[in-house]
RNA sequence: GGCCCUAUCGUCUAACGGUUAGGACGGAGCCUUCUCAAGGCUUAAAUCAGAGUUCGAUUCUCUGUAGGGUCACCA
């Protein structure tokens, strides 16, 4: 219909009205993956015109929640700041007669008495979108809607298809909460002789009372709370690509550029998606998983706490040796919070506390420390010391051998394995705590 | 209510008009196992309803039903 075979340019633009929530994300992850693709261009635009709802501690909420993810734009704009460049198309339209100042009665505070309407021609519009097809409106019933407040307070409508216009955005890839604000938009494209883009009215994304996402929604908290609960940002963003588009093939675990490798409008779904907050968590999990061991060690290094650190025996050589347990456990980092919290990783860097009756039976702890003893400290894992107290555990009765070993080893009633816990204690702490154990 | 959109397992979804309707998450079971996880294997689970077109409808058309979006001097 056009664009065709200019360059791609994408745009999102948020308003700084409050905390971006991850719904957006993906809107946001869309025109961005299209622009990618395309080797095109990603416009961030902040649509700050209404003055009594935009803050700039909201702009900075998005800018830093980009940082976060790691989505590059290569252009950003404020509206705030181009009040100008508006003036002078709606002046041009009054002077076209395709608006006009209307004398209105204010009926709440702050409304004025003289505002722009658009002249609205009142006939039909259609439009081809990407993901729903056809879309015909009557725009009868739009009426002669405002487009300003006046001269130097544009509204939303006229300053996105300004926008838009001058910044040559070829595809609007938006909500289908969109696609009834389309018609006004294409009203006013006409009347401005701008081109019309490429539309692609994303499906939208539900909560599990299938409503639209709104802030009450426990899930949809504000988009930075994801990386403050342990979340990888690829992770957050694999998932939310998956929610109402699909590659294509059985891939579900991808990176951010395998994403824009996969990405195409043509496969964005169009009924809406429940934000299911379980796949998730293993998608992340995934993610986590693909972590480098050193960068596995020092986000779960962050998520210690103080007092975590404080312990008598703590030394990051053993947190080392743990790395790969703890990333077993979990399907985000915040849960190693939890983890110290609970107490569930205090016994690795400090003797843990327990009475005898705990341990069940210490008839076969002196055996087994002296089968401990004979091993090499050098080759001191998992495999080795399990191999070397088996066949003793299985003739005595397993659960009379591991469940004191592991219990004298971390104090607890869950815990990994005791060789794993051997492993990571090293010889020396696991006979000290084994000798302690036997002599209690 | 007007206008607009949608309809495949509980969820995310796949399927040139011809498939035993596939995969994944979650669930269940089994294996493993001293505990808790992880892992491996297995399994249950869907085409909203009714007409029509067609040799043949998940797929096309219509109607119904259900759900959702939107109706600002917000964006």
């Amino acid at each position: 219909m056009n664009s065709e075979n200019k360059k791609v340019i994408t745009r999102f633009a948020p308003s700084p009205t409050g905390k971006f929530h991850v719904g957006g994300v993906r809107t946001a992850l869309y025109n961005y993956l299209y622009a990618r693709k395309n080797n095109g261009t990603f416009i961030l635009r902040s649509e700050d015109t209404d003055p009594a709802r935009s803050k700039k501690e909201y702009e900075d909420y998005f800018l830093e929640l980009f940082t976060w993810l790691g989505l590059e734009y290569d252009a950003f704009y404020r509206q705030s700041e181009r009040t100008e460049i508006y003036k002078k198309y709606l002046e041009q339209l009054l002077v076209e007669d395709k608006a006009y100042v209307s004398k209105e009665t204010p009926k709440e505070e702050g409304e004025r008495a003289e505002v722009i309407r658009f002249r609205n021609p009142n006939g039909k519009v259609s439009f081809e979108d990407a993901v729903l097809g056809r879309i015909e409106f009557d725009t009868t019933e739009l009426g002669d809607f405002v487009i300003a407040r006046s001269l130097e307070s544009p509204l939303y409508h006229f300053t996105v298809v300004v926008d838009d216009f001058l910044m040559g955005v070829t595809h609007i890839i938006r909500g289908q909460e969109h696609v009834s604000n389309t018609p006004r938009q294409l009203l006013i494209q006409e009347a401005l002789g701008a081109p019309r883009p490429i539309y692609a009215h994303a499906s939208i994304i539900l909560n599990e009372e299938r409503a639209k996402l709104s802030k009450r929604d426990p899930i949809v908290r504000p988009a930075l709370e994801y990386r403050d609960e342990g979340y990888l940002p690829g992770g957050l963003m694999n998932f939310m690509a998956l929610l109402g588009w699909n590659p294509g093939t059985e891939q579900e675990i991808f990176t951010l550029a395998e994403l824009v490798q996969a990405f195409s409008l043509e496969r964005l779904q169009k009924p809406g998606a429940i934000f299911n907050p379980e796949k998730l968590e293993w998608i992340n999990k995934e993610h986590i998983r693909q972590l480098s061991a050193p960068q596995k060690f020092s986000i779960i290094r962050d998520y210690l706490s103080e007092d975590l650190r404080n312990l008598p025996d703590y030394n990051e050589d053993r947190l080392q040796k743990l790395v790969p347990t703890l990333i077993d456990h979990i399907t985000n980092f915040g849960m190693i919070r939890e983890m110290v919290a609970n107490g569930d990783l205090a016994y690795y860097f400090s003797t843990p506390k327990y009475t005898k009756e705990m341990l069940k039976t210490q008839e076969f702890l002196p055996a087994l420390i002296n089968i401990i003893e004979g091993l090499n400290e050098n080759n001191f894992t998992a495999p080795i010391i399990k191999e070397a107290v088996w066949a003793f555990a299985t003739e005595k009765g397993r659960g009379n051998v591991l469940w004191p070993m592991r219990f004298a080893l971390s104090g607890k009633e869950k815990s990994p394995d005791p060789f794993t816990l051997a492993e990571v204690l090293g010889k020396d702490e696991t006979i000290k705590r084994l000798n302690y154990a036997k002599d209690l």
